[in-house]
DNA sequence: GGGTTCCGATCGATCGATCGATCGGGCATC
DNA sequence: GATGCCCGATCGATCGATCGATCGGAACCC
C-alpha cells in the first residue's frame, strides 16, 4: 500500500518531467496526488523541497551503485562497461527521475544547487577516476580524458530522453550496444 | 546597428537558456531589452511566438547546413565526420540557443510543438541516412542503427552543457575529438 | 517655410488569472 | 479532549497581456 507521502512524490516526478518544475504548479500537483493544495503542505515542505529530495535520492543511488560497480571489478575495461550497463538502464528504466535531475538543476535556489551539483560531480568523478585508469594502463587512447567522459555521459543520459519501454528493444540488448559503443570510444582501433 | 527587435530576440535567448521558458517573465524579458513590458508587444507576438522563433531558426539552419554537407562528401565516414564537426561547433558557439531548442520542446503547444518536432525529425533523418548508407557499406558495424545514431546526436548535442569559451580547449580540437569518438563507434574495431 | 496631419515607438496603469503558501476550523480515530 | 488528516477560504505577489495616452519626427499641403 502507498502512503500519501509516497503519492505526492509520484506526483512530483511526473509533473516535473512532463511540464518542467516551473511549468508545474501546486494545484496541478494537488490534483494529481489527490488532495486539495492545502493537504499538500501536510506532506511536504516548499515545492522546490520536493525537487531537491526528488534530485538527492536519484544521486545518491547513482553513486551508490557505481562504488559498488567499481569495487566489483578490476580493470578498466569491465569497470566502464559495468558503469555504462548500469547508468544506461538508470536511465531507461526511470526516464522522469534522470530527466528532472538532469535538466532543473537551474530552477534551484543558490544553496540547494550547490549541494545537487557536488553530488553530480562526486558521480562523475567515479567515471573519470576509471577512465584515467584505463589510459594509465594502457587500454584507452583518447585526446582529452575529461572530453571524453563527458561525451560518454551525454551520450548515455540521453537515453531517458528517448527510450521507450513498449518498445521493440529490451533494456539488455540497449545496454549491450551502449557498453560496446563507449569501450569503442574509449579504446580506438586496434 | 542591432534593431530593437533584435534586442528581444536576444534577450529572450539568454534569458530563456538561463531560467527557463516558464521560469523567464515578461518583465524580466522587458528589463534586458530596455523596454517597458507593454513596449515589448509591439516587437514581438505572444511569449511563445518567441520561443518558437527561436527554434525554427536554428533547426532551420541546422537542416541546411547539413544537407550542403553531405552534397560535399560521398562517402558516409566523411559524411559523418563533418556532420558531427558541424554539429559540435554549433553547439559550442551558440549553448544557449540549441539547450532551448533541446529542452524547451515541452513547453510549446500542441500545434507548434508538432511543427517543430517534424524539423527536428527531418534533421535527424539526415544523420540516419548517413550511418545507413555506411551500414550497407560495409564501413560501419552496429547493433541497432537508431540507438546508434541517437547515442552520436545525445554525444554530440551534450556539447552545448559544458563547452566553455574560455577554456584551455579550442573549437577545432573539440571537433577533432569528437569526430574521432564519433567514427570509432560506429566503425567498431578494425 | 509654416502649419497640419499622421504614425511608429513608448509607457504607466491596469486587466483577469494564477502563482506558492498560510490559516483556522471540520471531522474523524483513539 | 487530543491527535492526525484534510479542506475552503484567502493571502500578497506575480503572471501574460492589453488599454488609452503621449511623444517626436516624417510627410504632406498651401
Amino acid at each position: 500500500m502507498e502512503t500519501t507521502g509516497e503519492r505526492v512524490r509520484d506526483a512530483a516526478l511526473e509533473l516535473f518531467a512532463e511540464r518542467g518544475y516551473h511549468g508545474t504548479g501546486i494545484r496541478q500537483l494537488a490534483e494529481r496526488a489527490g488532495l486539495s493544495s492545502a493537504s499538500l503542505y501536510h506532506y511536504m515542505g516548499t515545492k522546490e523541497d520536493l525537487l531537491v529530495a526528488i534530485m538527492r535520492e536519484s544521486l545518491e543511488r547513482l553513486v551508490g551503485e557505481a562504488m559498488t560497480l567499481i569495487a566489483e571489478q578490476s580493470a578498466p575495461p569491465q569497470q566502464v562497461a559495468a558503469l555504462v550497463r548500469m547508468h544506461v538502464r538508470a536511465h531507461a528504466e526511470r526516464p522522469r527521475e534522470t530527466r528532472v535531475v538532469d535538466g532543473e538543476v537551474g530552477a534551484l535556489e543558490a544553496g540547494t544547487r550547490e549541494e545537487i551539483i557536488g553530488l553530480r560531480d562526486r558521480y562523475e568523478q567515479i567515471w573519470q577516476g576509471v577512465i584515467d585508469a584505463g589510459i594509465d594502463a594502457g587500454e584507452f587512447h583518447v585526446g582529452s580524458p575529461s572530453v571524453a567522459r563527458r561525451a560518454l555521459l551525454e551520450m548515455c543520459s540521453g537515453v531517458a530522453r528517448w527510450y521507450d519501454d513498449g518498445g521493440a528493444l529490451s533494456l539488455d540488448a540497449l545496454a549491450d550496444q551502449y557498453a560496446e559503443m563507449g569501450l569503442r570510444l574509449l579504446v580506438g582501433p586496434s
